[in-house]
DNA sequence: GTGAAAGCGCTAACAG
DNA sequence: CTGTTAGCGCTTTCAC
C-alpha cells in the first residue's frame, strides 16, 4: 500500500519557495508575504494535505494525543463522559486514545505502557484503582513516575502521588437524595449496591448514615446492603435478600447506580411490588438506562460535559506549565422522573 | 514537563554499544550476540524503554494505530463492537483510535482528516453514510481517495468504492425472526422503526414482505411503520400511531433495534397491553438493553467478537499487501429470552 | 555480529 | 521576509 508522497518538501518545490516557509505558514508562527502563502495554500489544499504527526511531533515532542484509561466503554456512564472528553480535545485540537482495560490490572498496564510508547501528551485515568478508599502503593508508585513525564489528571483518588484530581461532589449527590426523599417523608430508607472499599460508595454511606442522624432517624443495618460490586445482577440480588430476610420493607431505596437499579426493579417487579406505589427507587449517574427503564428512574445527574471539559482542560493546563488545582469537583443536579412518590398528605 | 530522556543512545552508551545494535534487540529482526542482547535487554527493563513510537513510524511509515470512526459510541452497539475492536487491535500490537463523528457530516469530515494527520495506519468506518442505500457520490469519491492511501474497512456498503465490507447477516437475521414467529403461530406480525434509506433497514423490509408472502400471510401496509430514526422514541411513536391508526392490533412486533423496542415496551405499558401476553417483541442487535429491559427482550444477536476481529483483521490483511475478500458475513443468532410467547395449542 | 551514517518529515534557530 | 541547516529518535543499508 502506497502512502501518499506529499510532503512539505513537494509543496515547496511547487510553490517555488522553501520548506521552511511552507512550515511557517502551516504553524502560523511566522509572517510570510501574502504571495508566497496564498501559493502555498492552494497547493495545500489541492492536495488535502496535512503535515505528518508524527515527523511533527518527534521535533516538538508532542503528538497531540491524550491517553484515556478506562474500565468500560460499555458502561453508559463511561461512555458519556468518553464522548465529553473527546469534544473537549478536539476543541483544544488534540485526539483521544481510549483504553478498556476491563477491569484487569495486568491489561491496564499493557495498555498503559502502550500509550506511553505512543507518546500520549498526557494521561486521564477514571475507575479502576483510583477509585480505592486505600490505595495500592504499588500502584501509586507506579503513577507517581508516569506523572513525571506527563501530567496525570484522575477521577478518584491515589494517597500520595501527584495526580491531579477531577471529583464527582459525591458528599453533596447523597446528600440531596436522602434530603429529596426525607422531605418527600421517607423515613426507612434503604441503600443497595457497590463496595465499602471503593472511596466514592464510601463516602456516601458515611453521609447516608449521618444524613439520617441529622433527621433523628435510626441507622437499621439490614438497611444498608453490600453486594460487593457495581452490576445489575448485584442489585437483584441485593433487593431479593433484602425482601427475604427483613421484616419490614423500607419505603424507599437508594441504588448505587442505575445500573443496580434496574436490578432491583426486576426484583421487586417479581415479587409485585409497585414502583413507586409500594417502594420508591432513586439511583446514581443518570445515564440513559434512567430514561429508557419503566419506571423512568429519577437518578443523580451530574454536570458531564464539564467534567469531560475540566478533565481535559487541567491535562492540557499542566502540560503548558500551569498549575491547576490539584483537585477539582464536579456539582451534581437531582434529575426527578417517574421512580418516586411522596408519603406527604396521602398524595 | 520534562519527557524522559531515555532513548536508543543513552540505552547504548552504557551497554556499552551501538545504538543500531540496541534497534536490533528492540525490533528482533537481525542477530546480535548474546552478551550484548542480554545487557540491552537488562538496561531496557531498568528503565521501562519503549521505544518512541514516533520515531519509529517516521522511519518505518507506519504508526500502529488504526482510526474507527464511530456514530456515537454512546449507542450500546457500537461501544460494543468498538471493545471487541480494540480487543482484536491490541493482539495484533495496534492501538486504536475512536472518533465518535454524532451522525454530523461535517464532524466527521473534520475528525476524518485528523485522524489521517496523525497517520493511522487504517480506517474503519462503521455507520453513518456507508449505511446508505443509495450512495453519497462525493462521499464516496473522498473515501475512494483515502483508500489510496490506507486500508478502508466499513461496516456498510459504498457503491463503485474500492472498500472492504464487513456486513451482518440481515437477510439471515430477519428470516430466521420471522422463522421464530411464525413458527410460534403469529401470523399479524408488524415491524417497527428506522428508516427506509438506509440499507440493512430496507434489506429487512423486503425481507420481511417476501417470508410474509412465503407463508402464504398478506401483506399489510399498516403492519410496516417507517419512523425515520432509530431511536427510543421512535419506538414509542410508532408503536402510539399504530396502536391509534389501526382496528386490529398484531400479535407480534419485530423493532428495528433494542431501543427502539425499549419505546414500544413503553407505549405499550401505557396502553396496558401486556408483553408477551398480548403482543409478542422481538428486536435486533441483543445489545444490554435487551438484558436490562423488563420483560427481558428477545433479541437477534451477531457474533460480536468475529464482527470485530474481522474488521480489525481485513484492515491489517490490506496493510501488509494481502487480498482479503472484498465482503465478508457475520453470521447471526436468536436470543430468546421473555418478550415472546407461542400461540400454538393455547399455551 | 556490529558500528557508522543516511534519512524518514517536520520545526526551529541562524543567517542573510 | 526567507532560505539553509541541524537535529528530533529510530531503522536500515553498507562496510568492516
Amino acid at each position: 500500500m502506497e502512502r501518499d508522497k506529499v510532503s512539505i518538501y513537494r509543496i515547496a518545490e511547487e510553490a517555488g519557495v522553501s520548506p521552511a516557509t511552507v512550515s511557517r505558514v502551516l504553524t502560523q508562527k511566522a509572517n510570510v508575504s501574502d504571495e508566497k502563502k496564498k501559493k502555498v495554500e492552494k497547493l495545500i489544499s489541492k492536495y488535502h494535505f496535512s503535515p505528518n504527526a508524527m515527523a511533527r511531533g518527534l521535533t516538538s515532542s508532542r503528538s497531540g494525543i491524550i491517553g484515556v484509561l478506562i474500565p468500560d466503554i460499555r458502561n453508559p456512564f463511561y461512555a458519556g463522559l468518553a464522548v465529553e472528553c473527546e469534544q473537549a480535545a478536539h476543541d483544544r485540537d488534540y485526539s483521544l486514545m481510549l483504553s478498556n482495560y476491563m477491569n484487569d490490572m495486568e491489561l491496564e498496564e499493557q495498555r498503559l505502557y502502550k500509550m506511553i510508547s505512543q507518546q500520549i501528551d498526557a494521561l486521564i485515568i477514571m475507575g479502576g484503582r483510583v477509585d480505592e478508599l486505600i490505595t495500592d502503593e504499588v500502584y501509586a508508585e507506579r503513577i507517581n513516575h508516569i506523572s513525571k513525564l506527563m501530567p496525570v489528571v484522575i477521577t478518584g483518588k491515589l494517597d500520595g502521588s501527584d495526580c491531579y484530581q477531577v471529583n464527582l461532589d459525591n458528599s453533596e449527590a447523597i446528600d440531596r437524595i436522602m434530603e429529596y426523599l426525607i422531605s418527600n417523608g421517607h423515613h426507612d430508607i434503604c441503600m443497595i449496591g457497590g463496595r465499602k472499599e471503593v472511596d466514592s460508595t464510601y463516602t456516601k454511606r458515611t453521609r447516608y448514615r449521618s444524613m439520617l442522624h441529622r433527621h433523628g432517624i435510626e441507622f437499621c443495618p439490614d438497611y444498608l446492603v453490600e453486594t460487593g460490586d457495581y452490576s445489575m445482577e448485584s442489585g437483584y440480588r441485593g433487593m431479593n435478600s433484602l425482601i427475604e430476610s427483613t421484616r419490614k420493607l423500607p419505603s424507599a431505596v437508594i441504588a448505587i447506580n442505575d445500573l443496580t437499579a434496574l436490578g432491583i426493579i426486576q426484583s421487586l417487579r417479581e415479587h409485585s411490588i409497585g414502583i413507586p406505589e409500594d417502594i420508591s427507587l432513586v439511583s446514581f449517574d443518570n445515564t440513559i438506562l434512567a430514561e429508557t427503564s419503566v419506571p423512568r428512574l429519577t437518578s443523580m445527574d451530574y454536570n458531564y460535559d464539564q467534567y469531560g471539559k475540566t478533565l481535559i482542560d487541567t491535562a492540557l493546563a499542566v502540560l503548558e506549565g500551569g498549575k491547576p488545582q490539584k483537585i477539582q469537583i464536579i456539582p451534581t443536579e437531582l434529575i426527578i422522573r417517574d421512580s418516586c412518590r411522596s408519603l406527604n398528605k396521602g398524595i
